[in-house]
DNA sequence: ACCTGAACACCGTTCAAGT
DNA sequence: ACCTGAACACCGTTCAAGT
């Protein structure tokens, strides 16, 4: 394969901040999030670890921009004619299956809290909600708590992954889980024993469309009445 | 003071796992997640890196006592007459005030998914679930969707102070949110301007036990047809 | 302007050697 | 049994020097 000889031949590619940024997604990806290194992504681009910093300031704008690039790719579109209720199903879903194909994704999400990429979920969120009709003074409250309870399904997913690399299987996994739990002592544990059956059996991702589900319910169940309907009022605790 | 000669004499007091602990709890506090270190916590007890080792297994199980140290003497013990719902915002709570003295918590809360701090969190969420009479098949779900809210507000609020920490103050801090949010692009950022005001002027704790309310209310919304009533069926996409 | 790679100031962890 | 601290194999980041 001959190049062209007028151009400015090229050994290789010449580094750029979109080279950098997806070797790093691949890295991230192989070899976790502790494989993420600056001599192994120079390695990896067949230069020296320098030559990175003149395109990016440091590893955590790294970080950064490599979950910028995986969540801006995986959120899917908006579906004109969905209800608002099935539009944040995709959207979370978008999220769930973002952190699923990329899972150093869920304990970094978290960390960018105002800034780009979760906030234009938010933003998505937010639209729907207003369609919702929930009144004005209510729709942050519904839109953060869905944010949160997504970030916090995120952040439990990364963990659950990285225990999970070193046995074999997903159910397996589970199982052992569902079976530490129901070695758990009675008197302490009654509860998280009686529930260790559903963990066996129980699908991740629906699990988490419930949450959600649940969460749409209390939403639109107080649309109206944020302030007072509390079930219990807040009061003196004597 | 002088020591009784019959006793062995110790220049300091001799190394133990509860001593490490409570010294590694205190760096942590003080330098962050980033400032616990095996030599800085080696000279805080004045004595050598390697000595830690003869009592802890290594960094991760060292993090891992220091947050169960921290779960332990902050989560509230049960107040028999309070509703359910007030006796799970109260364990909320404790959670979330334990993540504000200590905000290195809320990042590696996560990690440690079914194991001991959170696990003691999610029996005692759990057994409210069925004082409120949630049926068996929806308990699960239940739990497990309050202890992700409560986990990704954890996360949040540890990004959120350790962005902090150069700021001076808390709600100046929300002002600088709140006034780029007003700067967003009109067209792409609209909820997320129109929320903007919400957030300066509001308080973390309430807005906090708000999606608390707001889960609960879901809950017992639902009680008894968590299958049947789904806002709008989830369907072929078409 | 962009790249190179040695050098600096750190890490966690190990381990022979001491008491 | 418990502690010591030098040593090993790493890090992120900087920076003079090259092209």
């Amino acid at each position: 394969m001959a190049t062209s000889p007028s151009r400015p031949e090229r050994r290789q590619e010449p580094l750029s901040r979109e080279r950098i940024v997806s070797a790093a997604v691949e890295l991230l990806d192989t070899a976790g999030e502790g494989g993420l290194t600056f001599r192994a992504l120079a390695k990896h681009l067949a230069t020296g670890p320098g030559a990175i910093y003149w395109h990016i300031t440091g590893r955590s704008e790294l970080l950064g921009a490599a979950i910028n690039a995986v969540m801006t790719t995986t959120i899917p579109g908006d579906d004109t004619d969905a209800t608002p209720q099935e539009a944040i199903r995709a959207l979370a879903l978008g999220v769930f299956d973002a952190i699923e194909a990329h899972p150093w994704v869920g304990t970094q999400l978290a960390r960018t809290p105002s800034q780009s990429p979760m906030l234009r979920v938010f933003e998505r969120i937010g639209r729907q909600i207003q369609v919702l009709r929930v009144p004005a003074a209510a729709q942050f409250t519904a839109a953060s708590a869905l944010m949160s309870y997504i970030l916090g399904v995120a952040g439990q997913n990364a963990a659950n992954t990285r225990a999970l690399q070193r046995d074999t299987d997903r159910t397996e996994f589970l199982d052992s889980v569902a079976a530490a739990w129901a070695e758990l002592d009675p008197d302490e544990y009654a509860f998280t024993r009686s529930v260790a059956g559903q963990l066996r059996k129980h699908d991740d991702r629906e699990e988490f469309l419930a949450g959600i589900d649940l969460i749409l319910s209390g939403i639109t169940a107080r649309r109206g009445c944020h302030a007072a309907c509390t079930p219990t009022t807040r009061g003196p605790d004597s």
